[in-house]
RNA sequence: UGGGGUGUCGCCAAGUGGUAAGGCACACGAUUUUGAUUCGUGCAUCCGUAGGUUCAAAUCCUGCCACCCCAGCCA
């Protein structure tokens, strides 16, 4: 069977919600797959917006469907048009294509007023003049039914025409609502007589002072979905328990045949990361953080500047998959795991020593040579890259030991080394300052030696990078830790037990040093990954200037031996 | 004491009556001019628990236990 030119038979569904598709497909109860990706346009996304765009485009692009861009901004009071701008980009930089962009408050508001209106005709709305506080105490609990309200029972003559005062300005904010007229002894407290409109006057970001009515989410969404033809509505776990409502608004306002399916998944927890806008902005504002696009921090924004790929985001959360509990959480390492996994393919390799210390070259005279360095040893028409052995060279302070700890490869007083991609040099002597430090290693090399044409049979155990005098510029570091201490492996919880958000942040989160980069690095734009040999991925932030380049810390390489 | 969910290795997670996939993490080995990558090997006699049905159960039935979510005119 052949759905918009996807062969359904040859889909190999890897979820629940996949299986349904196709047998949805198949028995003719949707005609194609539409999914929608609903940002309420009040903040910047994190890495957990990630899983829900990627259930929704890609359940739709593996059968052919699309999935529409809406800001689902119903509430005027929370939304922002900055944030909506931004999404875009945030997609785009995902990879994901959205089949049509909307404001639901702009495409859909006027037809969604128009179905609250035949919604009162059909009986199935009322208005209802209890307060904020009173609707409250009229729901019940969790175990007792709640009471209906005293204008329940309003003619839909009388409510129609309270409805389109409402609409007019007529009665201040807050002293009356819209209610659908369904169950108030409902077990699923979602079910009694939810709001559909509210009164606020309150200029919204795209509509101004068009409405003081505003439609609320159990209302609006569903709606929403119908008249752009979603066919699966994908939310996190967290509405399962709106599924009903969704259903019944489904039914009762739409009414056709054709019927979107709310379907959950679970929401996506990192250990030991700190969500919650009202958190960070706080850590924004105290200036604990640069801003929102931090490296730190875990928004979209600050963890592309930190160097994380599409890719790698993606891979996680697939990996993670749909999930089956209201919220999964993994540990941090899993996503890292992917973060390394895309780069280790995609980085240019290049040589940075972090903490110099200077080799002199005793048996080496003349002008600098030429070397090649491959710039990804996984891919090999990646190419090679020129960088320059000499005189004298900088090699990396822990790559050099005066009392090397067991199994130790690197240099050693009398012993031997490979400069990656140049010759093998040995330490014949060590130069101390007057205060005993080290100030510089006399070396040896022995000609022969040279990278691809080694002709002297020497061995040596370990290979380490360096930078000839004659080709390094300084640059700037800058390494990060995560934002919280370890023991907080979840900050959301241990914020609602009490503890102080203070208490919780690692001091230095942030540092920054000096290092000597060879010069091809030069060449590098503002968000180019890089893996600097043996050390770890960086890739170059926006901050820097033609005269301090400045490297972010994506991630370290791992590292299996134990000192 | 209501409703909605979930319980399979430290963390995710397949499994839909036929004798416990896979990934992360971890541990060893091999290869390696990155102690990276890659590649091997190991890692649940057992599926919350107690019974039952069956030749056969993580999968079916019954009871029990545990954990998560829900009482915004937020989404």
């Amino acid at each position: 069977m052949i759905v918009n030119g996807i062969d359904i038979d040859s889909i190999v569904p890897e979820n629940e919600l996949e299986e349904e598709i196709i047998e949805d497909l198949k028995a003719g109860r949707s005609k194609e797959v539409v999914t929608r990706c609903p940002p309420e346009p009040s903040g910047y996304w994190y890495i957990g917006h990630v899983k829900a765009w990627t259930i929704n485009f890609e359940t739709a692009k593996k059968f052919g469907g699309k999935t529409f861009l809406r800001m689902d901004d119903s509430n005027p009071v929370k939304e922002e048009g900055e944030f909506a701008d931004s999404y875009m980009a945030d997609l785009e930089w995902l990879g994901f294509k959205p089949y049509k962009f909307v404001y639901a408050s702009e495409a859909y508001f006027d037809e969604i007023y128009n179905i609250a209106e035949k919604m009162i005709k059909n009986g199935d709305a009322y208005v209802c003049d209890l307060s904020a506080e009173e609707v409250s105490a009229c729901r019940g609990t969790l175990t007792e039914p709640g009471k209906e309200s005293p204008y329940r029972n309003r003619t839909p003559e009388e409510n129609l025409k309270l409805f389109r005062e409402m609409r007019e300005g007529k009665y201040p904010d807050g002293s009356k609502t819209l209610r659908a007229k369904i169950d108030m002894s409902h077990p699923n407290i979602n079910m009694r007589d939810p709001i559909m409109y509210k009164i606020a006057r309150q200029s919204h970001y795209r509509v101004g002072n068009k409405w003081c009515i505003w439609p609320q989410y159990d209302f609006v969404h569903p709606m929403e979905d119908c008249l752009e033809g979603t066919t699966y509505s994908l939310c996190d776990k967290g509405f399962q328990d709106h599924r009903i409502v969704y259903e019944w608004f489904v039914e009762h306002g739409w009414g056709k045949k054709f019927a979107p399916k709310q379907r959950e998944f679970s929401r996506l927890v990192i250990e030991n990361v700190l969500t919650g806008k009202r958190h960070l902005k706080k850590l924004v504002n105290e200036g604990v953080v640069s801003g929102w696009d931090d490296p730190r921090f875990p928004t979209l924004v600050g963890v592309r500047r930190r160097g994380y790929t599409a890719k790698a985001l993606k891979d996680f959360v697939k990996s993670v998959g749909w999930g089956s509990v209201i919220e999964v959480t993994v540990p941090y390492s899993a996503l890292e795991y992917y973060v390394r996994n895309d780069l280790n393919q995609i980085a240019t390799r290049a040589m940075v020593v972090l903490d110099p210390l200077k080799v002199v070259i005793t048996n080496y005279n003349g002008d600098d040579e030429e070397i090649l360095v491959e710039n990804n040893p996984n891919c090999e028409n990646l190419g090679t890259h020129t960088s320059k052995f000499g005189k004298i060279v900088y090699i990396e302070r822990e790559d050099f030991s005066l009392n090397p700890p067991p199994k130790y490869n690197r240099l050693v007083e009398g012993g031997v080394v490979r400069l990656k991609g140049a010759y093998i040099i040995k330490c014949n002597k060590v130069i101390f300052k007057k205060n005993g430090e080290i100030d510089h290693l006399e070396c040896e090399y022995f000609p022969e030696t040279k990278s691809g044409n080694d002709t002297s049979g020497m061995k040596c155990k370990g290979t380490i990078h360096f930078v000839s005098e004659n080709n390094f510029f300084e640059v700037t570091i800058r390494e990060f830790k995560n934002l919280i201490k370890k023991e907080f492996i979840n900050p959301a919880k241990s914020l609602a037990e009490g503890v102080n958000i203070n208490e919780m942040l690692e001091p230095d989160s942030l540092t920054e040093r000096k290092a000597y980069a060879e010069n091809f690095l030069k060449n590098a734009k503002v968000e180019d990954k890089f893996q600097f040999i043996r050390k770890g991925y960086y890739c170059l932030d926006k901050d820097s200037t033609p005269d301090n380049y400045i490297f972010n810390s994506t991630i370290s390489l791992k590292d299996s031996y134990k000192f």
